[in-house]
DNA sequence: TAACAAGTTGAATCG
DNA sequence: CCGATTCAACTTGTT
């Protein structure tokens, strides 16, 4: 892999990402050299970007009222709301005149050059919509006015494979998705009397020159990107316009996809170069950022309509062949296998919400999120780690916008602004927990503008990964210390991280162990999608207990996402993973490195998974949603399987499981007697047991499960004690968030009336069998886990529990929570008792 | 808001 | 009196 890498230079700063491209990587760390980034590195790149007239708009004016909801040109605003802002579109061309607008072009040129005089609107894959659209409005406005081509192409670069892992640079759920914008957008545009040129199969200056062929390209608009990818695309694409254009064309970048303008920051108080540093934290970055004002929607085009310009769009140039826009692409010809390509087209069920590619269905979830289902009152958002219990698992807990704002389908000054005018009618806090999501991407593009750079996709991380972000004096040496620490290499610069590919797959393709990761890798892998916590979660989880290359993991991230956003995904990972690193040496007696996370810290790293798994999956629902083979399970056991196999009592141990059939027996689920595993029938009453019989059978059925975890769980917790209602047995035991205690010992509480478990209820009676509230310990182990598979397997298409998350909200568990591990309850009977009725 | 841990600072303590 | 250690208090980071 390291043979294969782009070679090292790390002479190149930012100051030459545009002029000549840098490789995002790296590569592999050579032996015996670390890769450490050099002086030219730390400094921090110019800005080249920005709008080309930077000053013509210094501070956004007042924001009327009402008005806000201006959405520039060609918005496709729906059309129950359009009324409200007569001057919002651009008005349609009809066909009629097009060919007589066309004719009347200007057309110096014509002899060299057939074919009419355009501009040339750059869509990229991160501004797939019309309204709040700068290079769009500013393409139609230009003077003198000329056609204008709206282009779009499937560069193959974005279908071919990642640099370290190899995987799809797209997958196909996104390349689905992306179509689909594509498709939308076409069609909003051929509704104002446009189209879209859509090319594929060809680099974007192939595609430019094909295009100059047939019509003279004037100028391009396009909006700037930061990463140093889309740059060397920019670098191509604006050669190839000076080629076409025999160096008359201009680039016209216009800076988009933030909040907050670039302009604004450059000519506030104190320039960004200043104080967007390499350890600028997010808090530090919003105080900052408080003192600008979010332009309205289509500013930039109010602002020059206001100094003359017209509200008509520019017609399409007059072509006789209607082919000469294009199709939008097949998956097929994208790239992907028919199997690839029909199973993308298959809505998975268990999807978190349904995504459609496209302006028009962004606009539609903006307006049913906000105004319709009135959501903003429940927003969580991302984690809200000081509510106990708060998780952000049902559809409307966020917002399901992060595809359309990563495609661009969505402008986030739309909907900031649609969330301060709901905040106008009903103050909520899920407005600033919405906006605060929306800083995020600004944070992450600026600060990997001004000070990141390509640094950002180093190994150590732009900030060289001191304990937080906020930086340490010599981040290097104090990060590779500690990383040598954590590696147990000899030489500080010389360690390396893991690569194994077979503990990648088992990450990737969720088959750690663990169900908490593997739920999430599983939802991945079918949705491309997870929630912010998980994706928190399992980066954790591959940095620290599987010991990987993060950045194999970003790929995969990368690779898969449907919200795959460059800047996000990878910010996140060098943010929020890379920089929570251990720090220091534990300094108890016996302790080895000390492992911090910002949040609780409980012991080791794996106990993270399963203290975030119980906090915000406390019934086990999203677990058992993507592995059904675990459905049977009570919630705590769901979360750690292995505790089935290995515990305490030896004859029970894993190594039974293997083989030893004398130390099998299954337990009839009518009567609870005990046969052993030789029997086939239930000796007392005559009902069938299990086919494979005992502990065997419960290991095959849940697959991995049945096995220990890829890495080993975290030590047991010993001296937390709870009390059983049932059997009055005093041991260790798990409280769920609706406040019954499941013990340890008979597990009475979650076997019949597990409400999360549809089918459960359904099989079993409402008062609770009485054979499975008498069922010993190993009795319940020994439950035949296929025994209800046709009501687990239905059990998991439903929402996660809110009603469930909300009573836990209103029962306070009696006792001490220990937050990490898992839930320890502590107190007498009657405590608990109390907690048990929901007291 | 409360909750956690890491890091820093400065005073108290010890030999 | 000085250097080294210890410890409490405070700061940072996040919603």
């Amino acid at each position: 892999m390291a043979a294969s890498s782009p070679p090292v230079d790390t002479r190149q700063g930012g100051l030459q990402r545009c002029a000549e491209p840098v490789r995002r990587w790296q590569g592999a760390v050579p032996a015996g050299r670390v890769a450490r980034p050099s002086e030219a590195d730390l400094a921090a790149p110019s800005t080249r970007l920005g709008s080309g007239e930077r000053g013509a708009v210094r501070v956004p004016p007042a924001v009327p009222e009402g008005s806000n909801r201006w959405a520039g040109p060609g918005a496709s605003w729906p059309a129950s709301r359009a009324g409200s802002h007569p001057a919002e579109q651009f008005a349609m061309v009809p066909p009629s005149r097009r060919t007589a607008a066309a004719a009347q072009v200007p057309d110096a040129d014509a002899a060299c050059i057939a074919g009419p005089r355009v501009y040339v609107v750059w869509h990229k894959h991160t501004d797939l919509r019309l309204h709040d659209h700068e290079p769009l409005s500013r393409a139609h406005l230009e003077s003198p006015r000329l056609p204008v081509v709206h282009l779009h192409v499937f560069d193959p670069f974005w279908f071919g494979r990642t640099r370290m892992g190899k995987f799809r640079k797209t997958g196909a759920l996104r390349a689905a998705f992306w179509r689909e914008c594509v498709a939308d957008l076409r069609a909003s545009l051929r509704a104002r009397g446009q189209d879209l040129c859509v090319r594929h199969g060809m680099p974007v200056g192939e595609a430019l020159q094909q295009l100059a062929q047939s019509v003279q390209v004037v100028k391009a608009f396009t909006y700037a990107e930061v990463c140093s990818e889309e740059l060397e695309q920019e670098a191509e694409f604006e050669a190839a316009l000076w080629q076409v254009t025999k160096g008359k064309g201009e680039l016209v970048r216009c800076w988009g996809y933030t909040l907050h303008h670039i302009d604004d920051l450059q000519h506030g108080p104190s320039p960004p170069e200043k104080w967007i540093t390499p350890y600028l934290s997010f808090g530090a970055f919003k105080k900052e950022i408080s003192a600008y004002r979010v332009r309205p929607v289509g500013f930039e085009w109010q602002a020059r309509v206001a100094s003359g310009g017209s509200v008509v769009m520019s017609p399409p140039p007059a072509l006789d062949k209607p082919a000469w826009w294009g199709e939008v692409p097949t998956l097929v010809a994208l790239g992907f296998t028919a199997e690839e390509a029909s199973a993308a087209e298959v809505l998975e069920p268990r999807t978190q919400y349904p995504w459609r590619g496209g302006e028009s269905a962004a606009l539609a979830r903006l307006e049913e999120y906000i105004w319709g289902r009135r959501a903003l009152r429940v927003y969580v958002g991302t984690t809200d780690w000081s509510t106990s219990g708060k998780c952000s698992a049902t559809r409307d807990q966020t917002t399901k916008l992060s595809p359309y704002l990563a495609f661009g389908c969505l402008s986030p000054r739309l909907l900031y602004w649609e969330a301060q005018q709901f905040d106008r009618t009903q103050r909520c806090k899920g407005t600033r927990g919405l906006i605060n999501s929306l800083l995020w991407r600004d944070f992450y593009r600026f600060i990997v503008h001004y000070a990141w750079g390509n640094r950002m996709f180093h190994l150590y991380g732009p900030m060289n990964c001191g304990s937080v972000p906020g930086g340490h004096k010599e981040p290097t040496k104090w990060c590779c210390k500690h990383y040598n620490n954590l590696f147990g290499g000899s030489d500080p610069r010389l360690w390396s991280w893991g690569r194994d590919r077979e503990t990648l797959r088992s990450w990737a393709e969720g088959t750690t162990g663990y169900p908490f990761v593997d739920a999430a890798m599983l939802e991945l892998r079918a949705t491309g999608y997870m929630q912010h916590l998980s994706r928190e979660t399992v980066g954790w989880f591959f940095v620290r207990d599987l010991r990987l290359d993060w950045r194999l993991a970003a790929e995969w991230f990368e690779s898969r996402l449907v919200d795959y956003d460059c800047v996000l995904n990878w910010g996140n990972w060098v943010y929020f993973i890379l920089t929570q690193l251990p720090a220091r040496m534990d300094d108890r007696p016996g302790g080895g490195p000390r492992y911090t996370l910002p949040l609780y810290s409980p012991y080791l790293m794996a106990s993270q998974v399963l203290g975030w798994g119980s906090e915000h999956d406390p019934t086990a629902a999203y677990v058992k949603r993507w592995l059904p083979q675990l459905g049977h399970l009570p919630p705590a056991l769901a979360r750690e399987p292995w505790r089935l196999f290995a515990d305490s009592e030896p004859e029970l141990k894993l190594s039974a499981v293997a083989g030893d059939s004398a130390t099998e027996f299954w337990a009839c689920t009518a009567c609870t007697l005990e046969n052993p595993a030789a029997r086939s029938v239930c000796e007392a009453c005559g009902t069938r047991g299990p086919r494979c019989g005992g502990l065997a059978a419960a290991a095959s059925g849940l697959g991995v499960y049945g096995r220990p975890p890829i890495v080993p769980p975290p030590p047991e917790e010993s001296g937390l004690h709870g009390s059983c209602l049932a059997c009055g047995h005093v041991s260790l035991g798990w409280a769920g968030e609706d406040g019954r205690f499941f013990c340890g010992a008979c597990w009475a509480g979650w076997t019949a009336e597990e409400p999360m478990v549809e089918g459960l209820a359904a099989v079993h009676s409402c008062e609770g069998p009485v054979a499975l509230q008498r069922a010993d310990r190993a009795h319940a182990r020994a439950l035949p886990p296929l025994a209800l598979p046709a009501a687990v397997a239905t059990s998991g298409l439903r929402e996660p529990g809110a009603e469930l998350a909300a009573a836990a909200l209103r029962t306070p568990i009696q006792g001490e929570r220990k937050r990490g591990a898992r839930w320890a309850v502590r107190g007498n009977r009657s405590g608990v008792a109390e907690a048990a009725v929901g007291a």
